[in-house]
DNA sequence: TATTGTTTTGAAAACGTTTTCTTGGAGGTT
DNA sequence: AACCTCCAAGAAAACGTTTTCAAAACAATA
């Protein structure tokens, strides 16, 4: 590969001019210029970005990390994140956790190594310390965040989400509710149980109405299974995603139990597909695009402005209302 | 942040001793060793990769581009990537390129700029030639290749893909098919128009019969609605895609149209939502995880051992028959 | 003890850039 | 003609590493 020196040499000046030509840093005689230019068309020269990074370049790119692009939800975040970078001239490298902490902190440091401006994280753990560790770069966290940062964030209040599941099915007279979720590592997936337990408060049974897993389909599926060989007396499951739903009603289906007569099912998410699947699943929609976006926004004032002073900015979810959810009818399944 | 010089002089001793303990690449003595361990651990020092990368050395990171994150086929290739490229401690960064040939272009040299070793594309464009300029990396195709070409890559045969479709909705007696695509800008959309009009290659409304879109349900719908408004005389639908085909159903059906009865629905990929999707969703299987695994492989090889002969895999298809195709019952729609 | 061989260490070159510093010359002013 | 100013261009330093080379320390052998 050609270098610098190269092209000086061909040009016929020193490598400074050319650098200069490159870089448009400084006046040069536009004989000169014009042999540079041409002779680096001839080479086909790229000037290594390594070499240049080495003298501390910013390089307009942005790191952002995803638990696990399977699910549509982040697919759909991505994209208002890569909308806004890209209209600000930023492109992104996007990393995959598979909710594994120590997966996200070599991606981090990898990320870091490929000298990104700034960094997204959609965190897997409640403890980021490792971004204190190694080179300095702006953070901003993402869908998820950790107590006593200092680092800016943009979520969604999830206990005002499951709350408003919660009521929906109150409203419409299902009383025995189950939770499928995850394990609460995450802020999100706390925040949901505890809503879902604070909801409920007073019932003896309570942790007995509670199902972990993690954000699959295939998970929904096999806590469903859990659930229904335990007998437990239900008419409704709310969900801690739209997959954990699909998941649930297709093992529901499958032992006969009609959907939403027997069992009303609430998702959490609003993914594309929830408005395909059948039956049309009722979810709590997120604003998935907007976190995107406005995330973008944070990181790339702070890389520009060098502002500091966190922010911390919380979007309110809303409920979708479709077919999987209605009145009760007719007896529930175990009773 | 802290540099080698730093550490070496809190260790008391030379950077070159220094280099030496980081990289194991000789004896030190050991008192040395931990004086600079010490002082590594007490600096939180890390060693600036662009530094050590200007030297050539390899970086263990794949770059992977593919056109749209937001079509759930793609993560399910992703993820048969990142599953053997971890196992073989390689770490992936990804890019995104919404079917745009230059951004296809830009991420490329981008990518290349972040020394990654290796490079799987997705390309959106039938002219890779950008992949000359430049720094040379061992790149491989995936999902579509491009004619006369010297890289390796591993695609899937969708003449075949398309002939299993259609030799099924004639063994259910829909003679008027309609083909809902994409423009034909790449290998594997070529491929299914060919075979398409391949198929039908006697009859002199063909042509009329192919609508051009993108590869979301948004453009499926779209198409679906100027079909309709063609008054063309159709009992099926064969698409390019899944997205394609849950957009074409859902205009259908709210203009009353009943699927399958009225209108066969076949899609392409299998995504996981296809399966789910109300009605189930006739469709053909891509083998989208071995996809990315072999495609993995490939590159892997290709960087380690130094291999030149290209590779050229074709994997094969197979008809997966849900609720979207039946035999006819009743008369077509417009006639 | 002198000689050789081996191991450990440091100095310095190299990687490919950008940037500061210096120089040489052109042009203008007195 | 002498001086200053200004500008273009090259030389060299710097960025943070790895690696080659040379020196030094030590052990082993005669």
């Amino acid at each position: 590969m050609a270098n610098i020196k190269d092209v000086a040499k061909r040009a016929n000046v020193s490598i400074s001019t050319v650098s200069r030509v490159i870089n448009g840093t400084a006046n040069v005689r536009p004989e000169l210029k014009e042999r540079v230019i041409k002779a680096i068309n001839e080479l086909n020269y790229r000037s290594n970005p390594l070499a240049r990074g080495l003298k501390g370049f910013p390089t307009r790119t942005l790191g952002l990390i995803i638990p696990n692009i399977e699910n549509p939800f982040f697919p759909a975040m991505v994209r208002g994140v890569q909308d806004v970078a890209n209209k600000n001239g930023y492109a992104i490298f996007l990393c995959n956790t598979d909710e594994d902490p120590e997966l996200e902190e070599i991606q981090y440091f990898l990320l870091l190594e490929k000298k990104v401006d700034g960094l997204l994280l959609v965190t897997s753990s409640m403890n980021v310390s490792f971004l204190n560790k190694g080179y300095h770069v702006p953070v901003v966290l993402l869908d998820r965040y950790v107590e006593n940062t200092d680092l800016s964030y943009v979520v969604v209040d999830h206990r005002r989400g499951m709350k408003l599941a919660l009521k929906h099915l109150e409203s419409i007279e299902r009383k025995k509710v189950v939770f499928l979720g995850s394990k609460a590592t995450t802020s999100g997936a706390k925040e949901r149980v505890e809503a879902f337990m604070e909801y409920f408060k007073g019932e003896a049974d309570i942790k007995k109405r509670i199902f972990f897993g993690d954000y699959s389909e295939k998970s929904g599926a096999h806590m469903t299974q859990k659930l229904l060989k335990e007998n437990i007396d239900f008419d409704a499951i709310v969900c801690g995603n739209d997959l954990i739903a699909f998941g649930a009603i297709k093992v529901l289906e499958a032992h006969g139990i009609s959907i939403p007569d027997e069992v009303s099912v609430i998702g959490y998410d609003d993914i594309l597909f929830s408005a395909y699947h059948s039956p049309k699943l009722t979810t709590v929609h997120q604003p998935t695009y907007e976190l995107g976006e406005i995330a973008a926004h944070l990181i790339i004032d702070e890389i520009e402005k060098k502002k500091s002073e966190p922010k911390h900015i919380r979007l309110e979810p809303r409920l979708i209302v479709r077919q999987t959810s209605v009145p009760r009818r007719i007896k529930n399944v175990n009773s």
